[in-house]
DNA sequence: TGCAAGTTGTAGAT
DNA sequence: ATCTACAACTTGCA
C-alpha cells in the first residue's frame, strides 16, 4: 500500500531571494546523526535547492569526540564511518569537509561565504537532544540567518516526526509501549524511505583555510588525543560506515536461510552470554544499534526491508514488541518521549521519573568506580563491564543486568551516573535510549516492579552454566571449576589455589552480600514509591521544582487538547 | 473503582 | 520443563 516517498513529496523549497540566488550560491549540509547517503531527507532537501556548490560538512566537536567524553570504540567507530561517507561523497563528485571545534564557532564563518554565497543551511533536527545541544543548532542557525541564508531543518533520525506523533496524541507523550502501539496504528505505517539517487553531486570546491591549519580531512584517532593503546583496547569488532552497516543489515536479514532468524526473532528469547563464534561475526542479536546510532543506516530502510523481505512472505513472524520491528518502536517511544518530557536526561523536575534518594558520597563513589572497572567481585558483573570498557557493546539483558546491579539491585547508585559511564563508554550510546533503559532498570519509569531484581548469580546461569562468557572476559577466573565460576569466593581455599584465583589476591572480594543488599534495597524502594504516592503524584513533591520546569515540547500533566 | 496486563526475576516445588 | 509464591509495583481502560 506504501509506495516509494519520492523527495518531492516533502514541502516545497521557499522561495528565496533573487540576491541568494546567483549561480554561485553553495548550501551547506551540516551533516550530524545520519552519516548516510541513502534516505537521507536532509541531503535531498540540499539536492531540491539545487545549489551550484554543495558543501557537506560534519563537526567533530570537542565537548563529544575527545577521549574525556567518549570511549575510543565509540570515538573509532565515528572516524571510520566519516571516512566511509567521505569515499561515498567522493565517488559522487563529492567530498567531507571534516571541522574540529563547537560547531557553533566554527560553522559560522562558512556563512560568511568562504569563495561564494552561502545561500541555505541544512540540517537534521535533533528533537531529543539534551538543553545544550538544542541551544547549539539554534545559535547556528540564528548565525547563518543572519548572514542572509535559508536554514532547513529536516527529521531523519526516526521513523515518524516526533512533532507529528506528540500531535496525534494529542500533546502528551505515551509512556507505556501498549500506548504507544495505539498510537502508531492510528498513525499508520512510518514513511518509506526516500528514494536517493546515486547521481552526480554538485561540487564541494571550496578553499578549506589557506592558512593549513584545517586541511578538513577526517582525522585520526591520536590526532583526537587518543592513546596508542585505544586502538587495540577500543575495538568494536565491526566497522563503522553506511557501507559496512548496510551489509551487516543484508546479512542479518539473511540470517537462518529465507530470513527466518529476523522472522522469528523475539528480544528476550535472546542470549547475552554468548561468545563469539570462530566465524566472529555472529552474536545473538543485530549488532546493528551503532550503525542505526550514527545514522549508517537508517531506521526507516531497516524497518521497510523488514517488512517487505522478511515479514511480508511469511505467514507467521513475531510482534511488537519483542519483534524486531518491536525494537524500533522501543526506539521510537524513547525519543519521542526524550523530545517532549521536561527534564528527561535527570532525576530532578522529570515528571515521569520517581525521585529516590541514592547514595552520594565517598562510598557511592567508590561502588560506582569498582563498578565501571569490572572489580566488584562478581564475574558476572565484572565479565560485562570489561566487554563493555573493551569492545563498547553490550548485549542488552546484559546491560540490564549490570544496570539494577549499579542502582536499585545492589549498589544504590544514582541511575544518572551510571548512563554517564554507558554514554561515555557505549559504542551505541544514544542519550534517549540511554537514560530510558537506565530509568527502567532502576525502576524510575516505564518499569515498577521493583521486587523483581536480577542476580548477579542466578540471571547468568540461565544462559552459561559453565561460564564461558565470564572465562573469555576475566581472564582471572579462567581456571576457576564450573561449580564456583559465578561465586568463587565459595571456593574452598585449595580450590582457589588450584585455580590460580585466590579471592583477596587475584580477584576481588563481592562489594556486597547481594541477598542483604537486594533485600534493604527493594525496601528503599518501596519507602520512596510509597513518598511518590503520600505526596500529589501531579503536583509532584517537596521542593516543588517538577511542575515548575519549563516543558520542552509539552506540559507534563496536561492532558487535554493543546 | 476495579481489574488486566506489563519485551527480558528468583527460588523452590513438582 | 512448568508450576507457584514472593509481596505487590504501575498504567490504562472498562
Amino acid at each position: 500500500p506504501c509506495r516509494p516517498r519520492a523527495a518531492c513529496d516533502m514541502a516545497p523549497a521557499p522561495a528565496r531571494s533573487s540576491a541568494a540566488a546567483s549561480s554561485s550560491a553553495a548550501c551547506v549540509l551540516w551533516l550530524r546523526q545520519s552519516l548516510r547517503l541513502h534516505d537521507s531527507p536532509a541531503l535531498e532537501r540540499a539536492l531540491r535547492l539545487a545549489p551550484a556548490r554543495l558543501l557537506p560538512v560534519f563537526v567533530l566537536d570537542p565537548r563529544q569526540a575527545s577521549p574525556e567524553a567518549m570511549g575510543a570504540a565509540r570515538a573509532g567507530f565515528l572516524l571510520e564511518s566519516l571516512r566511509d561517507l567521505d569515499s561515498s561523497l567522493k565517488r559522487r563528485g563529492s567530498r567531507l569537509l571534516c571541522l574540529r571545534g563547537r560547531p557553533e564557532e566554527v560553522l559560522p564563518p562558512l556563512a560568511q561565504g568562504r569563495g561564494g554565497t552561502v545561500a541555505d543551511l541544512v540540517f537534521e533536527g535533533d528533537h531529543s537532544a539534551e538543553r545544550w545541544a538544542r541551544q547549539r543548532d539554534e545559535e547556528v542557525a540564528r548565525a547563518f540567518r543572519d548572514s542572509g541564508a535559508q536554514v532547513h531543518v529536516e527529521t531523519g533520525h526516526t521513523l515518524w516526526d516526533p512533532e507529528l506523533l506528540l500531535a496525534k496524541n494529542r500533546g502528551a507523550p505515551p509512556t507505556s509501549m501498549p500506548a504507544f502501539l495505539k498510537l502508531v496504528e492510528r498513525v499508520g505505517p512510518p514513511p518509506r524511505p526516500l528514494e536517493g539517487g546515486s547521481g552526480h553531486l554538485p561540487p564541494s570546491d571550496w578553499a578549506p583555510g589557506s592558512d593549513g591549519a584545517e586541511p578538513g580531512g577526517v582525522p585520526a584517532l591520536k590526532d583526537l588525543g587518543y592513546g596508542p593503546a585505544a586502538d587495540a583496547l577500543g575495538a568494536f569488532p565491526f566497522k563503522g560506515g553506511e557501507t559496512a552497516g548496510l551489509d551487516r543489515l543484508e546479512a542479518s536479514l539473511r540470517r537462518g536461510g529465507g530470513a527466518v532468524w529476523a522472522a522469528d526473532f523475539e528480544k528476550p528469547k535472546t542470549d547475552p552470554t554468548q561468545v563469539e563464534g570462530p566465524r566472529f561475526a555472529e552474536r545473538s542479536t543485530t549488532a546493528l544499534s551503532p550503525y542505526l546510532r550514527f545514522g549508517c543506516v537508517s531506521a526507516r530502510t531497516f524497518y521497510w526491508r523488514l517488512q517487505d523481505d522478511v515479514y511480508a512472505a511469511r505467514s507467521k513472524h513475531a510482534l511488537p514488541p519483542v519483534s524486531l520491528h518491536g525494537q524500533l518502536l522501543w526506539r521510537e517511544l524513547f525519543h519521542l518521549n526524550a523530545f517532549a518530557v521536561p527534564n528527561f536526561h535527570q532525576m530532578e523536575g522529570n515528571p515521569i521519573c520517581r525521585q529516590v534518594p541514592w547514595a552520594e558520597g565517598a562510598e557511592a563513589d567508590k561502588r560506582l568506580a569498582a563498578w565501571e572497572a569490572g572489580a566488584t567481585g562478581f564475574p558476572w558483573i565484572d565479565a560485562c563491564m570489561n566487554q563493555l570498557r573493551a569492545e563498547g557493546w553490550l548485549h542488552h539483558l546484559a546491560r540490564h543486568a549490570v544496570a539494577c546491579f549499579l542502582t536499585r539491585g545492589d549498589l544504590w547508585v544514582s541511575w544518572e551516573q551510571g548512563r554517564d559511564v554507558f554514554d561515555r563508554l557505549l559504542v551505541d550510546s544514544d542519550p534517549a535510549l540511554n537514560s530510558a533503559n537506565w530509568m527502567w532498570l532502576s525502576c524510575s519509569s516505564y518499569f515498577y516492579q521493583y521486587f523483581r531484581c536480577y542476580s548477579p548469580i542466578a540471571f547468568p546461569k540461565k544462559y552459561d552454566k559453565r561460564g564461558a562468557y565470564v572465562r573469555r572476559w576475566v581472564p582471572a577466573l579462567k581456571e576457576m571449576p564450573d561449580a564456583y565460576i559465578y561465586e568463587p569466593w565459595k571456593a574452598p581455599k585449595a580450590v582457589q589455589e588450584r585455580a590460580g584465583c585466590v579471592v583477596g589476591r587475584d580477584y576481588p572480594e563481592p562489594i556486597v552480600d547481594h541477598r542483604e543488599a537486594s533485600q534493604e534495597n527493594m525496601a528503599r524502594m518501596k519507602a520512596a514509591y510509597d513518598a511518590h504516592k503520600a505526596g500529589a503524584p501531579l503536583a509532584g513533591k517537596g521542593k516543588g521544582k517538577g511542575q515548575t520546569a519549563a516543558p520542552q515540547g509539552v506540559p507534563a500533566g496536561k492532558r487535554g487538547k493543546a
